[in-house]
DNA sequence: GTCTATATCGCGATAGAC
DNA sequence: GTCTATCGCGATATAGAC
């Protein structure tokens, strides 16, 4: 028998959610969450960057494997059917967390400073995105900007399924938001003054 | 004589600025920068939240003044084009900045915690639009494509206007970039296989 | 303004895995 | 033995309470 588990990142973060939600962000210190997952305050601290950053165990592989997911694409596709693809796997590898994304969001919303934290996650998959589309020879520019539409809709498509009853599609809710991405879209290719 | 200047929160942000380039962010105190604005650490903790804070004095105003400005337009005007005037007006109002913005984008760039308030920054630029926007009538889901979009833009057009010659417009570059946007959403209105 | 909690992190030691 | 994950102690600065 190992004198420490390997799994010690996990429950960490099993810890912390449970003590945010019993006691909010604030009021949960680090010393409490290490007890909790019976480990010290020092070995939180190895594997996270601080005290927020616990909540966000899961995301850190998720940019990662969009990018492999998307280099799994044939080259023929274009950037947006990619990106499309992309969004509808990455749709896949969440549908099955929803409680505890559920939890998470809750704990977020009442935090300003876990709200700026879930920022960076967004930033870091629309990052992912548009450097597996510059490796698909999509123009700088371009990639940032169709990454960043990428993530605006698929955040917005996990605020809607949230809000909707727990065995509702994701994949279907993002391609609802697409449809409306494209409308705004449509509009902008005009003038400015519709079309 | 007041016994106290009135401008203690902008000596405190060219205190932080100078410091920061002088030893890096995380080796500068905030007893530091206090003591070379003339100030008391507990001064400082009044007028900004964190140490990360004092870089981002300028943008405080900066959303409300897109709001303030987009009320302004026509309600006839377009979703699109609304937005297009308000990115133009903050292009003006930022242009004269260029070499405090520059220093501070320097020190972003190497403090992957200040990338992180940039963030921030961002998102509350986008929510002033997004909230003009719905006010405007525009429904949510479009309004917050529509002004992810316009961030997007804006902070592309900055960041390119910072690689070129100090004299160089703003918001011409923002023009260009909207351009290249349009390309991307062109192509977008399409089948996802081009047009 | 002063005082204090606690977040954060460096260092050396330890204990099992291989 | 070497490597890695953990522990325990200690130092410092941030951030908030009084």
């Amino acid at each position: 028998m190992p004198r420490w588990s390997p799994d010690a990142a996990l429950r960490l973060e099993a810890a912390a959610l449970d003590s945010f939600e019993e006691h909010g962000f604030t009021d949960t210190t680090v010393p409490q969450i290490a007890a909790r997952a019976g480990l010290t305050t020092r070995t939180f601290f190895r594997h996270f960057a601080d005290k927020r950053d616990s909540l966000f165990l899961r995301d850190r592989e998720f940019p990662q494997a969009v990018r492999d997911f998307l280099r799994s694409v044939p080259a023929e596709s274009t950037p947006v059917a990619t990106v499309q693809l992309g969004l509808a796997s990455a749709c896949r590898g969440v549908q099955g967390w929803r409680p505890q994304i559920a939890r998470r969001q809750a704990i977020i919303r009442s935090e300003p400073a876990l709200q700026e934290r879930d920022l960076l996650r967004s930033h870091r998959l629309g990052l992912a995105i548009e450097q597996s589309l510059v490796e698909r020879d999509v123009a700088q520019p371009q990639a940032h900007t169709l990454a960043a539409i990428a993530v605006t809709c698929f955040d917005l498509a996990i605020a809607r399924w949230l809000d909707e009853p727990p065995d509702t599609d994701l994949e279907e809710n993002l391609l609802a938001v697409w449809d409306d991405v494209r409308a705004v879209m449509e509009e902008g290719a005009g003038d400015g003054r519709g079309r």
